[in-house]
DNA sequence: ACGAGCAACGACAACGTTGTCAAGCATCTG
DNA sequence: CAGATGCTTGACAACGTTGTCGTTGCTCGT
């Protein structure tokens, strides 16, 4: 027994398959008698319409594509468990595709996406700068940008700049001058702008910006037990962090429990789960992914109904968690003797 | 300019469109130069086999099916994150429904996935008992369960009675009679398989089992907080704490930290980030998504290869997890009198 | 009563691909 | 040298669905 078809359903309710289609569609023209036979039939076989064949005949199909950097981000899962669900009421369903950060593996997921699948539309957190290949799909294939602007896309972004320097502001206002810039990772455009945010407030208070206290990731890897011991052997070690993002943020704190400095006065870039139970509770800037997922599936649907429109930048606001770890003053210096000049500082 | 298909290329090459398909498809009957001609029309163009004509005419497409509870339980995520990982390599996308836990939605994402949309199999979080609606796809399309078994299909599960043994022995083994079973979810197999361990542990031990000590998600909700308090307000409470999951874990420790009491005694079957830097650090029996979602891909690989055969349980290892919260002995107690007595405890 | 107009429905092609079958051609066998 | 064999290639149908267009039968206005 072969699975029902629009065929065996026509036959079933005694109409052609046209008359089928029109009503799994819910086109009107059709009789409610007819309509209610036919449904009857498709109850009683356990019709499915056959996704393939459908997009094949309509070049597009009843999935959307989400390519990120990795699911085992918690970030991205929630962003894309948040697109799954709005899709879901939507009827459609969600191709996932992971990137490693690779902009040769991003090229295949979203040609295999776009020009295998057919998706309906594309959600994606660029890796490359430009994705000239993706132009010919342009005009058929709506696509979101997410956490990371794109020129040619519309995006949904947070606003990374004045989310930094709310924070930075708020270190430097209790007393820090040693602030560690905790893992700059030239990959990313968003970290490029929460830097250049943390050197502005910096240089705004007459701080000046100690390359040695800026961590980089180099090679895609940090070993963050060995940064932070080489941040506080530094002749004048930092006395505050900026984590710019999760991940930096919990293996800083890892780092810093596991040398017993759990006290240290630090500020995340981005929430992670537990951060307000540890001692101290952890301050974060609360980069919501539902929020920055819906805001993106909302407007790709948008784009699928819309005629083609300008692409815009969508910014979701973010909140600075005050959980204690950033509202730790600097703790008093002596004034300094030679070379290095006085830096006194405190409260 | 239409996006290039199988024509244009064959076209190009001055070959038919079967020859194209040879080609692509790596069939050997063809000549080497042949080919390359081919190749190379392909690579001008930019040609991408559509995925809805193939799965249309061979009736089984080009992705895999993950059903799970929600994408935003890092366990799931992790998982997901490891099944699209190795489909990649086998040229596979993945498809992910979430179920949000509901038996009737986890029925029509299934649908969706295996009558809609043709996947080439299904990997699952089985949620209602029985799948009758599966059966007539059970020929062709290869189905694995995951994280709960399943009597119908081959599962990818942990021995849930065996670890938790482990843990609670361990307890046991500190000195603690007053062990709660924190979060007894009814919805779970697992679940009850760890408590029916617990019970059995405790039983053997000699010590009641207090149904006092044991906690109850009621209508898919548990609050923490509540629950913690209430155990705590018991004329006898615990000393010592299982949790039964990761997400039960999160939130007793968090509730414990509420109230200042951080420092008792307590295993979570499952691990969860930051569960290490915590103090004391949380003690976790390792379930290890990354295994899981390895081995449910690979069982699911060979199924498509084989032909039918025999469910079977795949067992992955967990570990205890030994960082310190499972380490704490129980509190001197003074000797117990009569019935409802005396039991204050305390250093 | 008669044609116009409309609502309901059906026949057929087409979407891009692969499976079936057969044809073309060169080489080998006796 | 005829026939057999093997390798390479192509014509055509089919997968399940929807768009196009045509047909049928009814209602309405005059």
């Amino acid at each position: 027994m072969r699975r029902p078809g629009i065929k065996e359903v026509a036959e079933q309710s005694g109409v052609s398959i046209k008359t089928v289609s029109r009503v799994v569609n819910g086109e009107t023209a059709v009789r409610p008698e007819t309509r209610h036979r036919v449904l009857d039939a498709i109850q009683r076989l356990g019709y499915v319409p056959n996704t393939a064949a459908r997009s094949l005949k309509s070049g597009t199909g009843g999935a959307i594509g989400v390519v990120i950097d990795s699911l085992a981000d918690p970030f991205f899962a929630s962003l894309v468990s948040a697109i799954e669900t709005r899709a879901l009421t939507e009827g459609l369903s969600v191709l996932v595709a992971s990137t490693g950060l690779d902009a040769d593996r991003e090229r295949e997921q979203i040609l295999s996406l776009v020009a295998g699948h057919q998706v309906a539309g594309i959600i994606f957190a660029p890796v490359a700068e430009e994705l000239p290949y993706l132009e010919p799909f342009r005009k058929v294939t709506p696509v979101v940008a997410v956490d990371r602007a794109s020129a040619a896309f519309d995006s949904v972004v947070v606003d990374d700049y004045a989310a930094t320097s709310v924070a930075v502001q708020q270190l430097v206002g209790l007393g820090h001058e040693r602030i560690a810039f905790y893992d700059r990772d030239e990959r990313f455009s968003t970290i490029l702008r929460r830097y250049r945010a943390y050197q502005d407030v910096l240089e705004a208070a007459g701080i000046p910006v100690d390359p040695d206290l800026v961590s980089w990731t180099v090679d895609g890897a940090l070993d963050y037990s060995a940064e932070t011991a080489r941040l506080f052997a530094l002749s004048d070690p930092p006395t505050a962090f900026f984590a710019s993002n999760s991940k930096a943020g919990i293996g800083l704190v890892t780092s810093l429990a596991h040398i017993g400095r759990e006290n240290t006065a630090m500020i995340a870039f981005g929430d992670f789960s537990l951060a307000d139970v540890l001692r101290p509770a952890v301050s974060c800037i609360d980069q919501d992914p539902f929020l920055i997922g819906n805001a993106a599936i909302e407007r790709l649907l948008e784009l699928r109904a819309l005629p083609v429109s300008e692409p815009r930048e969508w910014v979701v606001p973010t909140t600075l968690l005050r959980r204690g770890s950033g509202e730790i003053p600097a703790p008093l210096r002596p004034a300094v003797s030679a070379v290095g000049s006085t830096r006194g500082g405190a409260l």
